[in-house]
DNA sequence: AATTTCCTATTAAAAAATAAATACATCAAG
DNA sequence: CTTGATGTATTTATTTTTTAATAGGAAATT
């Protein structure tokens, strides 16, 4: 899957919470200094380019949604972390979360109890 | 910490496994098409401007060496990932992760085990 | 109905990234 | 000591990203 670019990502983020929406409300969502309408609407046509969002026409305003579901992207990213960073193996990435949280072994067994109850959640 | 492009990571990359290397050498670690050499220098340049590297001369090759570690930037892009995809919260990724997988509770505890020995390993 | 507001589409343009040709210096081989 | 190889520095060019001004149409306000 395509990288996206700092300022898509920000876009692709808004539009993710907000699932439906056009440029204003997009717009507004930044913080000050908002960007300009027209910055906005420029991205957003970017990213349709290159495949994460649609729009549709109704009456004379554009409403955007997303066609890569936050998830697919997260995917992406996350693995390519592991590849690049980590070996491609997950156990170093979580030893190094934990390294770097100075996290006992005691912290990580409740971390993973969490972990499991998440899953079971999703199951 | 700034983040870095695609081409300016490969070059990081093998600037990281190498530690200390030359124009030269880096571009050889390059598949096939390398780059030219002059290419591989421009992006060092600019590595050297955002302070990702730095360089010496010893009589008439420039030995470059990084002056972010590798886990300082992994840190920066874990925590990235993290915060925007997953609520700030390992756990969240580390099931995400388990999902993707399709790993049962079982597979995640041998992962789990393998996590706490590379966790061991470095205390 | 005229004017202001709100919206998108088009166009522009600066900045950054990507890629490499060209120029020039130095070293090494003959 | 000339020539080819090897190296960096400078310059050039294209593409992509980022940002937004401008243009023009539709809707709302007066």
């Amino acid at each position: 899957m395509i990288q996206l670019t700092k300022a898509e990502e920000q876009v692709m983020q808004i539009l993710w919470e907000l699932q439906k929406s056009t440029v204003q409300k997009i717009r507004e969502k930044f913080e000050d200094p908002k960007p300009a309408r027209t910055t906005v609407a420029t991205v957003l046509t970017i990213l349709e380019n290159k495949g994460f969002v649609t729009h549709t026409s109704t009456g004379r305003v554009n409403i955007y949604t997303p066609t890569v579901a936050k998830e697919s992207y997260s995917k992406t990213q996350l693995f390519g972390i592991m590849k690049n960073y980590f070996n491609n193996s997950f156990a170093s990435m979580a030893s190094f979360f934990a390294k770097e949280n100075n996290l006992s072994i005691e912290e990580l067994d409740k971390l993973i109890e969490d972990t499991k109850k998440e899953l079971r959640k999703e199951q």
